[in-house]
RNA sequence: GCCUCGAUAGCUCAGCCUGGUAGAGCGAACGCCUCGUAAGCGUUAGGUCGCGGGUUCAGAUCCCGCUCGAGGCUCCA
């Protein structure tokens, strides 16, 4: 904000003769007059004001403005106003943005006919000639802070919009690539024609190819396969997931979890709200302005988590550890991390406003230490990733660093663009905003040539000061951990997401799409021919699922070709037609779908065939009756 | 937040341009059929055409406003 102020400042101070003004849209703003400035001072009785939504107009009149450029001026604030949809208006006299000013009694006189050209809405002004202390709380919009300089002809009106809140964040940021040789390119320099989609994602304007009005291809499919749906009596972004969306996502939310804890991450549970007056939450959320849920309780301001940093910070902060203890690493799968992101960025499992994030942070001494746990990390996020499905042709790298963190660790960083063996994309900072000193994920890019992170891992170098996280070191000094965050495999929404436009991907292609078996809400089916042989079915269904495998029977009165074809379009890989034949064979007849033949097996290398794909995943049983026939249709 | 599009049966959608009794397929219920690897047949039920206003003898249809949704853009700590 400060940053913002004086920058607008300078630049108005180098154009004379017009009306300068600065126009804030406001969550409120109170202001008390302390003392007369000048003789001719409004006369009023001090007192404080309070102004809710309101658009705050700091104004300066400048030498030689007349009617006609006050008017201007209003015209300009009115039309802005209607953009914004406020009608609340203070104008603020504030001769500090001008070194030209006028006479204090025509800028009074321009100022008072400003205020009343505005008949339509709730205009007022702070009183003139006084020295005022105010408090201010600016909204976080892009139109939110403008400043205008308006001149007797209007078509020299220049408009700037703050950059405010993306300016910061963007502090000369240089984009690179980096190979696998070390070698460090120029983006304009790279030849990208061997890497289509990491230009994808270095280059995130595509709109200009892709067809606009396609709906990514996830969104239907999540709804035909009745995983998940929206929720209308809920915010937009909050997701309902069906039967089979919730197998799938216990199955993957199980499997990270499973391999985090393999790492060596301790599982911890934390709350989902948190108080934004917490000391330790203040200075984090100085610098970054309102995309949370928030919630009044009792006088308190709470806001829902956006990650499960706080928790784990806090808890942390609890510990009393040793450098022998380190690196020490808790885990939490959340579920919810809430961002509500603006409602037009919403897209089916791809961007949420809630999710679910596995995040696990690790507490090292030094940063050889965090070079090193981020090595093994870095592994283990891409072995998750293989493990769901999602293959390295299908993610592109970044990589985010300061110059001089690059300068310094230029060997570990070079091993982690070698692990991913192809050229990543680079953004590196002459200097560290953020409160990380190196930031590195993998990006899906999808079929629309959308890309979205999914593995993420930083490194933290402020947080376990600002959440007094301590440890006593070697020499018996309390020393502030650096914290690592990762996230192995990014929200598990999101690896549906993947999975699905995959599947689309091959559909497309005219392949059959396939879900992964540990993860198929049916594994294999079994149909039998008539009702004579149900018995069979069921002692059959029995035996097979007593080897942990999900299995059902489609006992409807339907048609074998119409059952087949259900189970076809369910994605279903096994399906077994139960006839004469079978109930007096020791083999069975499968129908394998990835061929669409027909063939005959038995038992146990059946089961084994099953298990083979399987190996290693977690395994939950049906979540549906067991017989189709009992069975409600979701129809979304 | 901005732009565009949309809202008709449980679901997918037609009808709207050119105003005149509300349609189809799927699904559901019931019945017939008892079936050999991607849709067997018939009957029935089911709609305040998102909400509010206007024009008209008459509005799902034309006009205005609103609500909700979706996609794109911007954004993504």
């Amino acid at each position: 904000m400060i940053g913002f102020l004086t920058k607008h400042l300078i630049q108005l101070l180098m154009e004379p003769q017009i009306v300068r003004i600065l126009q804030l849209h406001c969550d409120n703003i109170e202001y008390t007059p302390t003392k007369k400035e000048i003789k001719t001072a409004e006369d009023i009785v001090p007192e404080t004001k309070r102004l809710e939504e309101v658009v705050v107009v700091f104004v300066a009149i400048e030498n030689g403005d007349d009617s006609s450029v006050a008017q201007n001026a209003a015209s300009q604030i009115r039309n802005s106003m209607q953009k914004i949809g406020s009608n609340r208006l203070l104008l603020y006299p504030y001769a500090h943005l001008s070194s030209n000013l006028a006479a204090p009694s025509t800028a009074l006189s321009l100022l008072k006919e400003m205020e009343s050209s505005f008949s339509d809405i709730e205009v007022s002004h702070s009183p003139f000639g006084w020295t005022k202390s105010y408090k201010i709380q600016v909204k976080g919009h892009p139109l939110a802070e403008s400043s205008k300089v308006v001149t007797k002809d209007s078509e020299a009106e220049k408009e700037i919009t703050s950059e405010a809140l993306k300016g910061e964040s963007k502090i000369k940021s240089y984009w690179k690539i980096l190979t696998p040789d070390g070698t460090m390119t120029d983006i304009s320099d790279f030849d990208f024609s061997n890497h289509k989609k990491l230009e994808v994602l270095a280059k995130y304007e595509y709109a200009k190819k892709r067809s606009v009005d396609e709906p990514p291809p996830h969104v239907a499919l999540m709804k035909k396969m009745a995983i998940a749906d929206y929720e209308p009596a809920s915010d937009s972004g909050n997701m309902r997931f069906f039967p089979n969306g919730r197998l799938i996502k216990s199955l993957i939310e199980r499997y990270v979890t499973d391999r985090v804890k393999e790492y060596g991450g301790y599982e911890v549970e934390t709350p989902i709200m948190y108080d934004s007056h917490h000391p330790s939450m203040v200075s984090y959320f100085n610098r970054f302005p309102a995309r949370q849920y928030n919630i009044d309780s009792e006088g308190k301001k709470l806001f829902l988590r956006f990650a499960a940093c706080f928790g784990q910070f806090l808890m942390a902060n609890e510990f009393q550890m040793s450098y022998k203890n380190l690196p020490y690493r808790l885990y939490e799968l959340t579920r919810y991390s809430f961002r509500r992101e603006q409602s037009g960025e919403l897209v089916g499992l791809r961007r949420l406003r809630a999710f679910t994030m596995p995040d696990c942070h690790a507490f090292c001494k030094d940063l050889k230490q965090a070079m090193d746990e981020i090595k093994v990390r870095f592994d283990l996020s891409q072995s998750v990733l293989h493990e769901l499905g999602i293959e390295e042709s299908d993610y592109e790298m970044a990589i985010r660093f300061t110059e001089d963190f690059y300068n310094d660790n230029k060997s570990s960083i070079d091993e982690l663009v070698k692990k991913h063996g192809k050229p990543v994309l680079v953004e590196m900072w002459k200097e560290k905003f953020f409160y990380f000193v190196l930031k590195w994920e993998f990006n899906y890019v999808d079929n629309l040539g959308k890309a979205s992170a999914l593995s993420t891992d930083q490194i933290d170098v402020e947080n376990g000061n600002r959440y007094g996280i301590e440890f006593i070191d070697e020499n018996n000094e309390h020393r502030h951990p650096i914290i690592l965050h990762n996230s192995p495999s990014g929200a598990i929404e999101r690896i549906i997401y993947a999975t699905l436009e995959k599947a689309a991907k091959d559909i497309k292609e005219g392949k059959k799409p396939q879900y992964p078996l540990w993860l198929a809400p049916t594994q294999v089916r079994i149909i039998p021919l008539k009702e004579e042989f149900y018995d069979f079915c069921n002692t059959l269904s029995d035996q097979i699922s007593a080897h942990d495998v999900r299995v059902d029977i489609d006992d409807r009165n339907e048609s074998i070709g119409k059952r087949i074809r259900e189970a076809e379009k369910e994605w279903i890989q096994y399906i077994l037609v139960i006839g004469d034949k079978e109930a007096h064979s020791t083999n069975l007849s499968i129908r394998d779908r990835k061929t669409g033949n027909v063939r005959d097996i038995s038992f146990d290398d059946f089961v084994s065939e099953i298990k083979t794909q399987t190996n290693g995943k977690p395994y939950t049983g049906l979540n549906l009756p067991k017989y189709l026939s009992k069975r409600p249709q979701i129809m979304v």
